[in-house]
RNA sequence: CGGCGUGUAGCGUAGUCUGGUAGCGCGCCUGCUUUGGGAGCAGGAUGUCGGGAGUUCGAAUCUCUCCACGCCGACCA
């Protein structure tokens, strides 16, 4: 490609609602530009990345046997139905009438549609297993779209799904999609891992997710330093500890702590570490058959409470107005507190809690909090003692191999076990060997193609710009001639270069632009494209010119004959 | 949806409090010079000041209203 028939659109100042450095520095190098909320092109230059991982995807999946198909990105309500989900996705999905004023969504996912490809197609275990995929682009209205690519609305997915006659097929298409997904990271050139993961609104048993490791990741991550255990901090288990309480060793007292609403200020002002106090969390749950129940969530003062954990003890909850905690506690937050409180309460412990003694926490009396509170002693023993926290680093793994670790990540890919949710629900069904009929087992597994180029860009910048693993650098090669214009000698040589890399299949492109060497060396920094060779006639007076890698610092001068194969070595042979 | 906040040229912004000719940097166009890290000089183009309504002799500026966008919370590839 010439740079002079290209489109080159960078600029050196990003938008101002740009957070992340991903985001600014796909805006500044022109890979997208904005159309609306969460909506955004994909320019030329930023078009050709998303291939690249695209068909890096599509070619392992293909490995794995997968076969790519390509379902309507429009969905009709019918079949949405069928599973119920047309209510549960609620607002999430954006919902559009035809003419006929019949109702379809932007689908958001394709769980339904494929089953619904499979119940009419398959008839028999000997079709079986199968395991489809597409890459198309999906619509998930999110609550608020942010970080440019990272989280649009609209936004281009890898999503499989697999088909099975037993648990155990299940069970190793599954795995070999994890491997699946491994190689894929892996040729893309990111720093990943797989973590255990809740599995939201998908559904289903088994289920992990794939994250690229970066600081500004939206997800928090938990790890083994001794093992293998991953898990999102969503789900990471605080293991349960052998029961550690102490006898009580003082009388209870109230002691007054005027301005301090929070644990860290309370422990402060008594000249105590944040371990030793206890925070009430006051909690609505509103369950179908009974009224609403007012709970206390009891966690340490430095802990915080884990809702998807907590919302699998007690349901759908939500956290308890003002007013709420007033009406049950006579007394405001800042120094609510377990103890004393009345039948209509319930008090949930997390484990840790549960071993305290001589505790400090809220008196349920303004201005006042408890010290050397004890259960069995000043409180009953909580009703439900449970795992409602987020671990945090210095924790037992669950495997008992060690100590957690904590991270952060970007989710780009994530592998369910549907087992027979969907199946079931729009029976999917097939014949088995003795001719009865059977309910199939499915999988499901996703990745975030587009998601996939910010999140490498999180993990590979610098000042100047964008650095790209090679495998997905818009080109791979850049030459930039200078002075082409004035110098017979450098023109020849870099058209001739270029015309050697196409011939090698190298994807270079040509920078003809005549632009000074500045402009050249800064725009295609900030592009990341992978390799650039400079063409001077300083150089050339030598027989030498310049070649560098965008990874590295130093350029290094080789001779004419030499280049063509350096650039081969590293580009072609990696 | 709730809580803040912002809308002025393609991008970044000043001006708004205290009403009176809409300014600057980058980018863009023309010419000359320059050519190893986003050049210099000279000249030039581009604005329904988010939309609508109101107050006023006069509104980017004050009032009302609608819209869009952003940040902080619950969703997710």
């Amino acid at each position: 490609m010439r740079a002079s028939q290209f489109f080159i659109a960078t600029q050196k100042e990003a938008p101002i609602d740009a957070e992340l450095i991903s985001h600014k520095l796909m805006i500044r190098a022109g890979l997208i530009k904005k159309l609306g909320n969460g909506l955004y092109s994909w320019m030329p230059l930023g078009l050709r990345i998303l291939r690249k991982v695209e068909n890096i995807v599509r070619d392992e999946m293909n490995k794995a046997g997968a076969l790519e198909l390509l379902m309507p990105a429009v969905q009709p309500k019918e079949l949405w139905d069928e599973t119920g989900r047309w209510a549960v996705f609620g607002p999430q999905m954006l919902k559009i009438k035809d003419r006929h004023e019949r109702d379809y969504c932007f689908g958001p996912t394709h769980e339904e549609v494929i089953t619904d490809i499979v119940r009419r197609e398959i008839n028999s275990y000997k079709q079986l297993p199968l395991n489809f995929y597409q890459i198309q682009s999906k619509f998930r209205d999110e609550i608020r779209p942010r970080f440019g690519v990272m989280r649009a609305r609209e936004f281009l997915m890898k999503d499989a799904y697999s088909f099975h006659t037993s648990f155990e097929s299940l069970e190793k298409t599954y795995a070999q999609m994890h491997q699946t997904y491994s190689q894929i990271f892996t040729r893309l050139g990111l720093k990943f891992r797989a973590v255990k993961a809740d599995s939201g609104a998908i559904g289903g048993d088994g289920s992990q997710e794939f994250h690229v490791l970066a600081d500004s990741g939206e997800d928090a991550l938990a790890y083994c330093e001794n093992s293998d255990y991953a898990a999102n901090v969503e789900l990471a288990e605080a293991a349960m500890q052998v029961n550690t309480r102490t006898a009580p060793s003082y009388a209870l007292k109230e002691v007054e702590t005027p301005k301090q609403t929070q644990c860290a200020d309370v422990a402060k002002l008594l000249g105590l570490s944040i371990e030793c106090t206890v925070k009430a969390v006051a909690l609505v749950v509103k369950n179908e058959s009974t009224n609403e129940q007012f709970y206390l969530a009891l966690l340490r003062g430095d802990h915080h409470l884990n809702e998807v954990k907590t919302a699998k003890l007690l349901g759908d909850f939500r956290f308890a107005t003002e007013e709420e905690i007033r009406a049950h506690l006579n007394c405001p937050p800042g120094f609510i507190g377990p103890v004393g409180v009345g039948d209509q309460v319930t008090v949930i412990a997390d484990r840790a809690v549960a071993n305290m003694s001589d505790f400090v926490c809220g008196a349920n009396k303004p201005k006042y909090h408890l010290q050397y509170v004890n259960f069995g002693r000043d409180l009953p023993e909580p009703s439900v003692v449970a795992d409602i926290r987020n671990v945090v680093a210095g924790d037992a793994s669950p495997d008992g191999k060690g100590q957690l670790k904590l991270c952060r990540g970007i989710e780009v890919g994530h592998i369910f076990q549907l087992r027979h949710k969907y199946a079931k629900a729009m029976n999917a069904t097939y014949l088995d060997e003795n001719g009865q009929s059977q309910v199939m087992e499915m999988g499901c597994y996703g990745i975030g193609v587009s998601r996939i180029v910010g999140a490498a860009i999180e993990q590979g910048n610098d000042e100047k710009g964008i650095i790209f693993p090679l495998s997905m650098a818009p080109f791979a090669l850049v030459i930039c001639p200078i002075g082409m214009d004035k110098s017979e000698a450098v023109k020849n040589t870099a058209e001739k270069l270029y015309e050697d890399c196409k011939k090698a299949g190298i994807d270079v492109l040509l920078d003809d632009r005549n632009e000074r060497p500045g402009v050249m060396f800064a725009e295609s920094d900030l592009m990341g494209i992978a390799h650039r060779v400079v063409i001077g006639d300083r150089g050339l007076a030598e027989g030498k010119l310049e070649y560098k890698a965008r990874a590295e610092s130093a350029a290094q001068m080789l001779g004419l004959k030499d280049i063509l194969a350096k650039l081969t070595a590293v580009i072609l042979d990696k």
